[in-house]
DNA sequence: AATTAAGTGGAGGAACATCCTCAACTACCC
DNA sequence: GGGTAGTTGAGGATGTTCCTCCACTTAATT
């Protein structure tokens, strides 16, 4: 029912996607979209009409990123060896993260993609949970770890790309495998137990929250 | 040459710096000036008249907090067991960060104590490389591994602070335990080398960075 | 080429957040 | 009780972000 869009407006349509990929590649979710039009080399005005919220951009965008992050855990899962699989995963998951700042927002915070992306993400946790299984059944991965473990590292990887990625580029991969060897080698009991899964939606709430959600 | 204050004057100074140190260890050290004033049952000009600067009041707080976190390392050095030195410092630190909001951002940021503070931080980078080398030297820390690196720890560790302390109390020993079992037990070679120490400033400025600093 | 509907630009008003001053007031101290 | 130090908190100054609106431009149609 919708009507094909004047030739003119579906070629804005296209630039102003395409400067969103990058603006919110550079920095974050939370630009303003005054911004996204500016590098668009348009004006505001065309950026609502086309986009009426910024969820409709988020949406357009980020829908096929990261679905192509759930194809990786399906091929992780694939691999021969499990623990090549799982962080060969690991490995694509965040350089893609490292690259894009909006994509790093999109797979933490809670306050984007209400519809299609939550969608995805929740495709992910399954997986996730089996890449890990499979390899504490191959005995190369410590017993007393979970699932959630993975992705609570990987909030923390992510936390190190937003403060040193722009200063030391590539750095997060000396990081990455300090942690996994702990996730390997690791024999220290595991003080506390994994977070429920009900919390993590708590913690992913303060993923760059807004800066005056402060409590009492 | 600092005359002394009036009674009453003293007493809601020290109101002030209690309030101050209760509402930075809830929020971080951007709260506004008027939070602190209210939970101290004052006006807003009277902090203003006591502690013109935000800094100000961060000095009077701050300064021994981080004197201790000295202190520890220093009892880490001396402790008997080098691996159990650099863990005990190591749990101290991240154990005083988890209660106390301001204390992280005042650790990591280099936005506030230009003056006493910094000096006190610069106390801590040689004492920590001590603590490692330490514990290489006994053959209980991979050998790839550098003195910054447990800084950088520390701050991935401090980022699920914020994001998972209120949430779910604690859970960082289960994080930070994995850590330090790939400090202690990894083999993988590192993949890249540490951070120049030049650059740890400019990842620590995007601790907590303003709102809208960003790049182009 | 004239008509019309679709599309565009971007200044600027509205809604907030934060900071910090200052004039009227109050309390201490001698 | 006079003088000085201290207190107050409403509100002006400043800044940020959002998003509308309408005069203007352009594509499509006849």
């Amino acid at each position: 029912m919708t009507k094909p869009l004047r030739r003119d407006a579906e070629l804005n349509r296209q630039r102003i996607l395409k400067a969103a990929q990058e603006v919110f590649a550079a920095r974050g979710v939370d630009v303003m979209l005054d911004d996204i039009a500016h590098h668009a080399g348009l004006g505001v005005g065309t950026v609502y009409r086309r986009f009426p919220t910024r969820e409709d951009l988020v949406e357009a965008l980020f829908d096929t990123r990261l679905a192509e992050i759930v194809s990786w855990a399906d091929e992780g899962l694939a691999h021969a060896d499990p623990w090549t699989g799982l962080t060969g995963f690991v490995e694509q998951a965040t350089a893609a993260m490292a690259a894009d700042r909006g994509l790093r927002d999109i797979a933490f915070s809670r306050a984007y993609g209400r519809r299609r992306v939550a969608e995805i993400r929740e495709m992910l946790a399954p997986r996730v949970e089996a890449l890990v299984t499979r390899c504490q059944e191959a005995g190369v991965v410590r017993t007393d770890a979970a699932g959630v473990d993975l992705v609570l590292t990987q909030f923390m990887v992510a936390a190190l790309l937003e403060y040193a990625e722009p200063v030391a580029p590539g750095l997060w991969r000396r990081y990455l495998t300090l942690i996994l060897d702990g996730l390997r080698y690791g024999t220290t009991p595991l003080p506390v137990p994994p977070p429920e899964v009900e919390n993590m939606d708590r913690i992913a709430e303060n993923w760059r929250p807004p800066r005056r959600a402060g409590s009492g």
